[in-house]
DNA sequence: TTCGTCATGTAATGGGTTACATGATTAC
DNA sequence: GTAATCATGTAACCCATTACATGACGAA
């Protein structure tokens, strides 16, 4: 997961350890956050696995020095490998995101066959929570209840996104690029306070 | 969080694990599951920290007998304590949602301190989301920017939806009744397959 | 000169999963 | 009598987080 990120930032440009972590979390910040308690050792590790070397750049004396990674050519057959990777693990939820945000590299054929996976296992959720909620529809108190209705809402959601992107994506067309949405906040101001939490 | 998960399922009803699991599955199915590599193990230590106890019946010969628990005062405590936990780690997404799912369970003094904490959060990751959003339209491929779009919908409406929440247990009202949405199968066609993965 | 943020790292720990193994009970 | 599912458990591993520690560099 986080070798797959790591790899398909790195492959777009080399990189310092920090500014990797920056992307990747804005990169996959509306699902993944990583910290670097995870991120160096992952490198160093990557690093003696030989998919990405660094400049090993132990610039000025005392401090450890701002150390650039890129890609090895192992890393970029790795990572293509790991896109490419269309089977069950790629239609989890994190690695599903991973996988969706480096679908620019990605081969056409895998980018349909992993969004059709992802659906499939979305409906069959789907269809699990909606058989609990007709089943059971009087054991589930009041919040209970609210949250395999939400739950259920989101799935649906999430299902007709796919719906649209396998269809877009089975015309050959381009990848959609649709606006994103407007906040509700008509007379933008200068200042642009977008919330205010007391 | 397993934990409190199954002082709040057993406090219902005394279980032994099998049943635990499955219920557990389906009540916080939406958005997480358990293994019995981990349900029964935490079992043993909740048992040896005295939060519950077993009728230890090793029924029948040679086989491990049904292990039927129940909560301990200690385990009611416990409980008690965790679902009034208001703090930060309530607002996490799973955590918040173990919460939730127990929210009959727990004072509403509570409950409106985790849906407000909650909101905060989302509001923040949302305003996060939306300052990428404009800042660096131009440097995400289209993918990328249909992932971000994506999750920043995601995020508005889970906040409408705590508005909502929020504003029904502010005016003391009870807990919402809706009704579950309706699939929208009225005439599908066979053709109308939604899932074929070869 | 002090604050923020850039930058790298380690140790301890957490909280689970996977895969495996065993056997009892029920339905056909 | 055999397949499914009920029921319990263990060992090995995984993939990260938290908390901590260090220090450089730029701006006020």
């Amino acid at each position: 997961m986080l070798e797959m990120a790591i790899l398909g930032l790195l492959s777009e440009s080399p990189m310092h350890g920090y500014e990797l972590r920056k992307r990747l979390n804005t990169l996959l910040g509306t699902f993944r956050k990583f910290s670097y308690g995870s991120l160096y050792p992952t490198l160093r590790r990557m690093e003696s696995d030989g998919l990405i070397s660094s400049d090993g750049a132990t610039s000025r004396i005392g401090g450890r020095g701002k150390v650039v990674y890129q890609v090895t050519a192992d890393g970029k057959e790795r990572l293509s490998e790991s896109l490419a990777e269309a089977g069950p693990s790629a239609w989890e939820d994190e690695t599903f995101g991973v996988h969706f945000a480096f679908f620019s590299q990605t081969d056409p054929q895998a980018r349909l066959r992993i969004l059709e996976g992802r659906r499939t296992r979305l409906e069959e959720k789907r269809d699990r929570v909606r058989g609990a909620l007709a089943r059971t529809r009087e054991r589930f108190d009041a919040y209970t209840l609210e949250l395999q209705r939400h739950g259920l809402e989101s799935v649906e959601r999430e299902v007709r996104w796919l719906n649209e992107l396998i269809e877009t994506e089975r015309s050959g067309g381009p990848p959609p690029q649709r606006d994103p949405p407007d906040e509700p906040s008509p007379g933008r101001h200068p200042t642009g306070a977008t919330s205010e939490t007391p």
